[in-house]
DNA sequence: AATCAAATTAACCGCATGGTTAATTAACCA
DNA sequence: TGGTTAATTAACCATGCGGTTAATTTGATT
């Protein structure tokens, strides 16, 4: 078996297990319930499998109600997934950053050289 | 052809592929830097696989240099990934805020009744 | 007790994935 | 031109995944 965050994004890694996700962000809801908007495209059994997935990778929990199986999201188990994530997104925006100020700077030489002539001028990749 | 949401998430299920993308984010490396560290463990093309995937989902970028391929992050691919997680961990701290608040309000009902007699309470789940 | 409803399990299928080794391409070096 | 290095492509294999239908479990109803 694979590592926990594998398996969220794994996951995460399908749109009719995201579709499932979205429902469930909007209240606990049973196996039929999740599977219903999928029925046409796809087995009862294999809406299951889906939840299945979802269930093992820690996302959603199931509770017994009599017959029905109730879904429920596990939202702290985002966490670490959106953690990860949000790494890399802040290494984006430092970039930005970087470049901003890079572009403000040339801008001020600009400003400065101007008062001679103005000239072309690269940008980094 | 999956969407590119479920292609960045299959992407990072794996640990090989979150290894290089860490490296990657040191800087720019060509495909054997990046795959040097697992050659004991895979051979070459199955590293250079694994960039393959990386780059189909739009994560990483190759550049060539002679011989050599070098691969950089595409930080802001990052993002929607990013978003999308994040969206289910701000419905987290919302839920952690209400029981925060529902903890509170028990609280001032407590002191309240406190001045007649204290006694144990319970916290939900 | 019989039946109905909800969900899972079993058994199977096709295809994608992750790996292998061997062969090939591409660019440099001498 | 011939050799070396870097990387990819080809051909193959085992396993896992997403789907199917049919059978089974589980609990409620009557």
């Amino acid at each position: 078996m694979q590592d926990q965050l594998s398996q969220k994004f794994a996951a995460l890694a399908d749109p009719t297990r995201r579709a499932m996700l979205a429902r469930l962000s909007l209240g606990q809801a049973s196996v039929s319930e999740l599977a219903e908007p999928f029925l046409e495209q796809m087995s009862l059994p294999a809406a299951t499998k889906h939840l299945k997935v979802l269930e093992k990778a820690g996302l959603v929990t199931k509770t017994h109600d009599a017959q029905r199986r109730l879904c429920d999201l596990k939202l702290d188990a985002f966490e670490d997934a959106a953690d990860y994530l949000n790494q890399y997104r802040t290494m984006w925006e430092e970039s930005l950053d970087r470049l901003g100020t890079y572009l403000q700077s040339v801008n001020v030489k600009d400003k400065q050289s101007n008062k001679k002539k103005a000239h072309g001028r690269k940008k980094q990749s």
